[in-house]
DNA sequence: AGTCAACAATTGATGAGTCAACTATTAGAA
DNA sequence: TTCTAATAGTTGACTCATCAATTGTTGACT
């Protein structure tokens, strides 16, 4: 493929990136990296800002930089590891567990434009097709 | 889909969108965006930064800075429209083609990370699903 | 002609990410 | 034990987007 292909495939990415996030917090009233980031809490409980980051692969900066918006809307608790102080635990809290749940509510709905747009098939496939772009979590150098 | 399936599938686009882009700019030193500003130019000749806008999707501020910049490295010429002067007309320079040229055959050496990835069939099926996500220019609101 | 609306580009403030430099804490040699 | 490495998080400076407000220019109506 030539450098004009790549970078056309690459562009559209881009173009497909920005509109959908920009739709996504529109309709949640949330980042959707923090809603991400509130997923993972959710599903594993309370964590260390370096599982944080390794699970939503950004770097530890912004990682910081979100728990601290989260933190002080009051959607997530932090507090240092007593056996080992440089870490830090952090959990969510009731009041973002309801606010989730409203949005998967309020989603339900209406309808969403992602849904209109693609199959259920199409969805499948573009995930797959994504898969294989990212780099595997620990991959040799 | 469920909000939770979206936002999976937005954040796998949005981590693949990172991933590539950079990849792109370590591999041709230039930014993803003024590369294919630089292709319309190339390709649609001189043109004003509205119709450059309207082909790139962004807003019109950052083309104004992209300008700026591809200006100040001696890649692009701008000039006001006599015919009318609130527009300004955008070219590219002679080192800007011979940059890009560059660049090109560089990329021809070397094996870029995108094309080991996905197959060419892969290639355009993962296209043709963005085409899909990417709201026609002009759409009924 | 004079005013007002539309248009093109620019500028300022903000958000989300990066990398690099720094602080604090822990663990592992010497 | 004490010096040194590595680890976890934070902060600062930067890039690339956005939106909103501003400037300058043109066109159209009265």
């Amino acid at each position: 493929m030539s450098l004009r292909g790549v970078s056309q495939l690459l562009y559209q990415i881009k173009v497909v990136n920005q509109e959908m996030i920009a739709k996504f917090e529109k309709e949640t009233g949330f980042s959707l990296t923090r809603y991400e980031l509130m997923m993972v809490l959710n599903e594993k409980g309370k964590c260390s800002q370096t599982t944080i980051q390794s699970e939503l692969m950004i770097d530890r900066a912004a990682v910081t930089r979100h728990l601290k918006i989260l933190e002080d809307d009051g959607y997530v608790v932090r507090e240092r590891n007593k056996d080992n102080n440089r870490e830090v635990f952090v959990e969510m809290t009731e009041k973002a567990k309801e606010y989730l749940a409203k949005c998967g509510k309020d989603h339900e709905k209406s309808q969403y434009p992602l849904n209109s747009a693609l199959t259920e098939m199409e969805e499948e496939q573009l995930s797959d097709l994504l898969s294989k772009l990212i780099k595997p979590k620990e991959g040799i150098e």
